[in-house]
Parts: structure tokens; C-alpha cells; sequence
DNA sequence: TGACTAACGAACCAGTTCGTACATTAGTGA
DNA sequence: TCACTAATGTACGAACTGGTTCGTTAGTCA
């Protein structure tokens, strides 16, 4: 999220079109994310800008592709964390818990994102229907996993015989849950999920589960 | 989800406050659910049901309030079937892959529940707040996870010491995951998580989740 | 049977909201 | 330096939306 650098006009050309843009992005972020795709209004967002409203439909065209670009946005944030991501050198354990680690901590912190893709569902994905970069990109997780499952499958240690996509959609529950359902789950049993001191239990908590689904002895099923 | 019934003014009275009550909040659910809080229109639900709008600032007050009644009405719905579980009869691992189970098919068979809930957090769960009735009623399960626990822990079968909110989190986590991102999961992975030929695949695997973490190995970690 | 009230309906209103028409200016290349 | 275009700002409007006002009617109980 390359949130613009607050004085960007001193130095800087009055009409900047790449930073005009990425400004609005980052408003409509965070307004998206606050108020749902319904609740966000376009004049607000404008408001919160350097520039007018006018903006957002010379460069965007509307609320809808708005969204749908906050979306893109997004997204690539978290894909490229996860291209990022070097787990050749660690064991098929460690590497593991490491891309859940990973996921785990990008969803603590960017609740924006989380928020973004609870929006997206309650709309269907029918944004990233209408994307063609979201389209058809997948996630460079799902290879990292394909390659981990494969070498612990072979060395013996996972008995599991899951997919990467599921093994993605287990590990990727756990953490969008505890993010996404905060505030409701708080409300109701009284316990913040997110909260600081509670951190690291969680962690470690999402890395036990995983391992244990997939080194569980399953001579006795 | 007490629907009301179709032809319910045939032989019934014309002034029936609690049918009235009843309908608005059926097609409130809906409309609710399908568009989010603030994309749901009054009017729309209104036009929907066989009285007006008038009726629901009669019965409900506003908008904000009919809402409340629709989740206060959804949540009562699976505390019911958590309160209707008996696994007293069963050993701990089987009593705790039929709760996992209860709420997987509760989630499964309620994505209208799951959308206002995750529409509640996008509302950082102010109308939880705002409601008596939720405020502070918690959820059976977890009693019931509690009794599990324990009698498993005693028996040795069990050699996590997990809470048993943490516990119901993780298995509300993947449960409420598989239902309320269906469409972003879809749409990236091109797998529908939700598909009736793998249900007793996630099924199972939840629950082999589930067991695998509460029964781990824990001498060589 | 007649008064009383809970239940109900139609029309309306004030404020909002997305989107646009029109006018203007900063930068840039010839 | 001058024409040209990308970038920008202002003002406005048509449609919508939550909520209300005012009046009506079905059922019930003394």
C-alpha cells in the first residue's frame, strides 16, 4: 500500500497525474474498507483528497471501477509478499509454518484488506469478475505449497494427503477469521482475537494446527 | 428461520401483528444479506412484503433497528441447534467431530446468517453492541466444548491445552471461511469451496483437523 | 352495539448521492 | 513562443432514500 508522502506538493509539479491517482486509491482504501462499497461515498472520498471528484471519474470512471481498483491494489500487496517468500532452505515443517506465519501476519496487518475481500464476497466477487489482472492470477502461494507438500510427502513426514489449494484455504480461514470476525466474535465471547498480548498464541496456535493436520499418525483412522 | 408461511392470509386474520413482524423480517434478511446494510433499501424490503414501509418504522423503529432484529432472530437460530446437540453419549473425539460438524452444516445451510455476520463486522458489531438481547448471551457450544475438553484431556486422549473459545474459533474459522469467501475463492482459484460433491470432503477434513491438533504428538515439538 | 385502540396504507418531504456539463490552466513539444 | 492536450476545478441536477404526516379500518371489549 504506497501510501503518498504527505507534502507531496512542495518540490513536487501542481499536476501530477500517477500521484493525484494513488492518492485517491489510498482514500477510497481506506473508505471502502470503513463504510462497505454502499456505504462509501464517492463525495467523501473526494473530500479526503487533494483533489475533487471530478478525479475519480476522469481516471477511474466511477464508483464501481473505483472499487474494483482499490481491489487490484490490494491484492497485489499480498501477492507479492508471498513472491517474496524463500522457504527452499527450511525443512517441509518449517516451511510450512512460515508461509502461515506469513499469511497470518499480512492479515493482522492489513484489516483493510481483509475488510475489502468480506466486501467483495457479500458483492460476490463481482468485481474481481469484471478485473482482468485479478482474473486469472491465482496466487504464487500455491506453488510454494505444491513444492513443500511434495518433498514432505516424499521424505515421509506429512501423512496428509491434501491439496495446496485446500492446505491454502485451511491456513488462509484461520487467519481471515480471527481478523474478519473480530469485532463480532469480540462482542459475543468476549475475547479479542487480535489482541497484542495474544499474538504470538495465535501464531503458534495456526502453525500447531497445520502441522498437526498434516503429520497426524493416521494408522489408527 | 421461522419462515412465513405463503398463504397465510387464507383463513388467518388480515391483522396479524406478529405475521406482519414475522414477513418484514424474513425479507429483511434477505435484502440484507444480498446487499450489505447500506446497500439494503427500506423500500426494497418494504415493496417485498404484503404491508408497507409505514409498518416497519412501526414495528421496528428504523432501519438501524430492523437490522438488529435480523441478526438477534439469525443468532438465536444457531444457539437453538448448538442447545438441541447432545454428544453426552459419545467419546471425545467423536463428540467434538459432531459439534465441528453441527457447525459446518449450520454455516452451510445459513449463508444468509453468514453474510449478515460478516456485514456486522464491516460494522465493527455496533448493533451487537446496541442489542440486549445479544450482549451477553454467548453460545452453548461452548459448554459443551468445555465438557468435551475436559473429559478428553482426563482420559488422556487430548494433549492440547487449548481454551475452549480458542478452540470454537478455529472451528467457526474454517467453517465460516468456506461460506463467506466462496466467491473471492472461487474467483482466484477456481475452486467453489461450497460444491455439493466435496462437501463430506471438507467435512472430513475439518474434523481431521480438528482432532489432529487436539491429539498431536506433543514429546517431540 | 358502539366506543376505543392496535394495525395499517398512501402520499409526501427534506436531505443526500452519483454523475456530468462547462470552464480553465499547467506543462510540453514544435 | 505558441498551439495543443492532459489535468483539474466549480456548479449543478435528476433520481433516490430514510423517515414522517395524516388519515383509515379491523377487531374487541364493556
Amino acid at each position: 500500500m504506497t501510501t503518498v508522502e504527505e507534502p507531496a506538493r512542495s518540490g513536487g509539479r501542481l499536476r501530477d497525474a500517477a500521484r493525484t491517482k494513488a492518492e485517491i486509491l489510498d482514500v477510497a482504501t481506506r473508505e471502502f474498507a470503513r463504510s462497505g462499497y454502499a456505504g462509501a461515498r464517492v463525495d467523501e472520498i473526494a473530500a479526503r483528497t487533494r483533489t475533487t471528484k471530478r478525479m475519480i471519474y476522469y481516471y477511474f470512471g466511477g464508483k464501481e471501477q473505483l472499487f474494483t481498483a482499490v481491489l487490484e491494489r490490494a491484492y497485489s500487496v499480498i501477492r507479492q509478499a508471498e513472491q517474496d517468500l524463500d522457504v527452499e532452505h527450511l525443512d517441509p515443517v518449517a516451511a510450512i509454518r512460515r508461509l502461515a506465519e506469513l499469511t497470518f501476519d499480512h492479515h493482522e496487518a492489513h484489516p483493510d484488506f481483509i475488510r475489502l475481500v468480506s466486501i467483495e464476497n457479500i458483492h460476490e466477487a463481482e468485481h474481481i469478475a469484471a478485473s482482468e489482472e485479478l482474473g486469472k492470477i491465482g496466487s504464487p502461494a500455491l506453488e510454494v505449497i505444491r513444492r513443500i507438500l511434495e518433498s514432505g510427502r516424499t521424505s515421509g513426514l506429512f501423512t496428509a494427503d491434501v491439496d495446496a489449494v485446500d492446505l491454502h484455504a485451511m491456513i488462509s480461514s484461520f487467519c481471515f477469521f480471527r481478523v474478519a470476525n473480530r469485532h463480532t466474535f469480540g462482542a459475543l465471547f468476549g475475547r479479542d482475537l487480535v489482541a497484542a498480548d495474544q499474538r504470538e498464541h495465535y501464531r503458534t496456535m495456526l502453525g500447531d494446527m497445520v502441522i498437526a493436520y498434516l503429520t497426524a499418525d493416521r494408522t489408527t483412522d
